[in-house]
DNA sequence: CTGGAATTTCAGAAATTTCTGAAATCACTG
DNA sequence: CAGTGATTTCAGAAATTTCTGAAATTCCAG
């Protein structure tokens, strides 16, 4: 079953950008290949697609898997393993973001944290940027963790809104003192 | 003028990091050091203080002013370079977010965009899953453009705020209709 | 159990990236 | 414009990552 060109250059296309995304060529092909797919593959027909060697695609699908970013599916009367990647596009960049903190960003603040704890190391300035790059990620974090327990839906409408939502914020408190007094009373 | 436990450990967590940032250890390394420094550091003293050669700083140093996250100062008397990060650490985020966006997200616009240009393939899933991903990008690209444009003060509340922003949105429409009526009177 | 298909593991090969030292270039000073 | 110090370039060395084929393992069917 070769490509169609179009899955060609889209499957191609992730390859290439898999190196400034943190993944090698065929993770990012196993990926593309698996999203634009309308059914479920299997990693005899991956290899076949991608012309590349059974053993790899088995290390890609491995490592795709650590990632949550396939789903693994099973034909009736066939016992080898199916994989896509979610229907729902909001699905795949919840999943990519939240893996992504986690490896690129809580390492850090962890780290942050322990090097806080050490306490005084008589460098004021070094604490003080520590202490600062803590703060910010946690401000980010934090903000991360409100948006994540959003529904879809409402995730959408606010960045449909994009800047106007900004326009609700009064400059020197929280909200506009309208709506404040409006929750209030 | 060897390096502090703090910095060193600082700086040693930066390097290994770094490949999962995208970026070599020399240039986490390099990055973390200017961070941490109170002045303007040359090429010499990095060098010196990392145990690495004269030429992988100067690449290094180059690769970081690529993304545009040092400057260059000047020393009165000095005919050196002097390196830093900027002191506002909003500043350093927005420069990292605006690069990454650059070299990660957009070029996959385009091809997106061109593969649609190119008109029906005959893979109507394909077609479809292209589509759909391209608005995705456009809806976030989209917002964060907006959030760019907000000043750092306007930002912090926004993320201070948090999940109460979302509360602000009607489900079925836009904002609450309350807020909606007094912005059109 | 036994046989065989599917999958994983893993040691080494291949490819790529990173790093170095030497040479070249640049840029300022006297 | 010669001399010197700072910086960059670059070819090859070193290190790391990726990929493969063969062997090992898993797991099901008969």
């Amino acid at each position: 079953m070769p490509l169609t060109p179009l899955q060609q250059e889209f499957v191609l296309h992730f390859g290439e950008m898999g190196s400034r995304w943190g993944i090698n060529r065929t993770v990012g092909q196993i990926y593309a290949l698996l999203f634009i797919s309308s059914a479920p593959l299997n990693a005899e027909t991956i290899t076949d697609a991608l012309g590349i060697s059974r053993s790899n695609t088995s290390m890609g699908l491995k490592e795709l898997q650590s990632w949550n970013l396939v789903r693994l599916k099973h034909v009736p009367g066939d016992r080898r393993d199916y994989f896509t990647t979610p229907e729902d596009l909001w699905e795949i960049v919840r999943t990519l973001v939240a893996e992504r903190k986690k490896r690129e960003i809580d390492p850090t603040l962890t780290k942050l944290r322990e090097l806080e704890m050490q306490g005084p190391a008589g460098d004021d300035y070094a604490e003080a940027r520590i202490a600062e790059l803590r703060e910010m990620i946690e401000m980010m974090t934090g903000f991360y963790a409100e948006m994540e327990r959003l529904e879809t839906e409402r995730l959408v409408k606010l960045m449909t809104l994009g800047s106007r939502i900004a326009g609700l914020i009064d400059k020197t408190g929280g909200l506009f003192p309208a709506l404040t007094k409006r929750k209030q009373g």
